[in-house]
DNA sequence: GAACTATGATTGATCGGCAA
DNA sequence: ATTGCCGATCAATCATAGTT
């Protein structure tokens, strides 16, 4: 058991919420495409500028919602309606249309 | 430059019970230690270094191998962490709290601690 | 203040792609 | 054709922050 402490070395102790401002940024990425929650690495950067966080807890955020969402989808279905409602630029299809009101950097 | 995990069911749909595998393995401290060591001696394998400490180790080679490349990426990772701080230092704080000391260091610098 | 929940991070292992 | 590595992701878990 004391053996264990060593998971108390581990970082995840002093962990922080990130701010409403990326929390706001991530969902709306995430419930804007629910049909395919996967932003490319350019994705990421851009969401990681706005929400003010690093790459890599963009890609930690992005791993934990799928999952999480997955195991649970009604636990997220209030929180879903709200950012489908700010962002509609759901592709629920695989349907190749074109796009609009996206904002990447990198045409 | 995309994927598309929605994979075909991971290593589900399975009709076998098996018993080994299938679960996460928990490596021992001690496991961890010698894998950590060696880490820093190479940080890649030959295959007789590999079966060397998977025998010393009571592992399978697959496992050595598997958390050497996890260990590689992980290092990546720090260093690419370490680099770039300054922007994510700057706007980490945003308007939420306020109430903490600029935390800049990087996770686990040095876990090679001795246990208890 | 305990008990419970939400959430960020860590990590052994898998999947697809690519190179030797 | 086989094997190892990389990059991304998964899935379970840890430890803590936030709620009730």
């Amino acid at each position: 058991v004391m053996i264990l402490r060593s998971r108390f070395l581990d970082a995840r102790r002093k962990r922080r919420n990130f701010s409403k401002q990326a929390t706001e940024v991530l969902n709306e990425y995430f419930y804007s495409h629910l049909s395919n929650p996967y932003p490319s690495e350019e994705a990421k950067e851009e969401l990681a500028k706005k929400g003010g966080i690093t790459v890599s807890q963009v890609s930690n955020w992005f791993g934990n919602k799928r999952i999480r969402y997955k195991k649970n989808m009604g636990k997220f279905q209030e929180e879903a309606n709200i950012y489908a409602a700010k962002t509609a630029v759901d592709a629920t299809s695989v349907v190749a249309q074109g796009n609009q009101g996206n904002s990447p950097s990198t045409p | 430059v995309k994927r598309n995990p929605p994979k075909t069911g991971k290593t589900s749909e399975f009709g076998l019970l098996g018993q080994p595998n299938a679960i996460r393995t928990n490596f021992s401290t001690k496991q961890l230690t010698e894998l950590e060591k060696e880490f820093h001696f190479n940080k890649y394998l030959t295959r007789a270094r590999r079966v060397e400490i998977a025998a010393t180790l009571e592992l399978n080679e697959t496992q050595v191998k598997i958390w050497f490349q996890n260990r590689r990426m992980k290092q990546k990772k720090r260093e690419k962490e370490g680099l770039a701080p300054a922007a994510a230092c700057r706007a980490a704080k945003e308007a939420a709290e306020a109430s903490d000391q600029s935390n800049c260091t990087s996770p686990e610098a040095s876990p090679s601690s001795g246990s208890s």
